[in-house]
DNA sequence: GGCGTATATACGCGCAAGGTTATGCGTTAG
DNA sequence: CTAACGCATAACCTTGCGCGTATATACGCC
């Protein structure tokens, strides 16, 4: 699985989101998305693992689950060449908006 | 479905890099994706079209597809808050390259 | 009108993704 | 030492995606 698929699946941007903010156990991870067992958050950061999107750290009995930004730089990568169009849309819009 | 898995398909991110370029009819965009069927590419730019990503203009007999790269752009803000994570990352890299 | 071309839709199939329950395995606690 | 905990994996099921073949629809030309 390549990173657009692995960051296609909500709950996995949810728990990008919630790493982003800082490193969590997997336990913490598994209470934040209430609506998921245990095993299918499990799954999820396997994914992330895989495609390098997080990072894990064994803590005695628990792991330690923190994000790697760097593999989010390819979609970033792959948008930046687009990102110049709505920019300059933008602008147009914005200079349209201001000759008024 | 929504913009993430919209572009999460390798063959659809193929045709918007296509229509990047220029605007294309149907049947040019099937001729420059020769591993697949007329009807697949056709349901290909049907998502791309309902996800909000590309526009068709009927011209005649023919369809001409355009890019609407906003579309992108939620996409686009979505990462936004993670860019810092490795421009920091990649500033701590050069500075450290430089110091040497 | 009738026929070829351009594109979209219908239908059926294979497969992989995501979910749950059950279980394995290492670690901590008592 | 053993029972409970924390997490991962196994086995299975269901659903949705992407594909191809076949067919419909719309337009252009004679």
């Amino acid at each position: 699985m390549d990173v657009f698929e692995a960051v296609a699946e909500p709950h996995r941007r949810h728990l990008i989101t919630l790493l982003a903010e800082r490193e969590r156990t997997a336990g913490e991870l598994v209470d934040s998305l209430p609506s998921l067992t245990q095993p299918a958050v499990s799954r999820h950061l396997r994914v992330l693992r895989e495609t390098g999107l997080v990072e894990v750290r064994p803590d005695g009995q628990r792991r330690i689950y923190a994000l790697k930004p760097e593999g989010l730089q390819r979609i970033d990568d792959w948008i930046t060449p687009y990102r110049r169009f709505w920019r300059t849309h933008l602008d147009a819009l914005r200079q349209h908006l201001e000759s008024e």
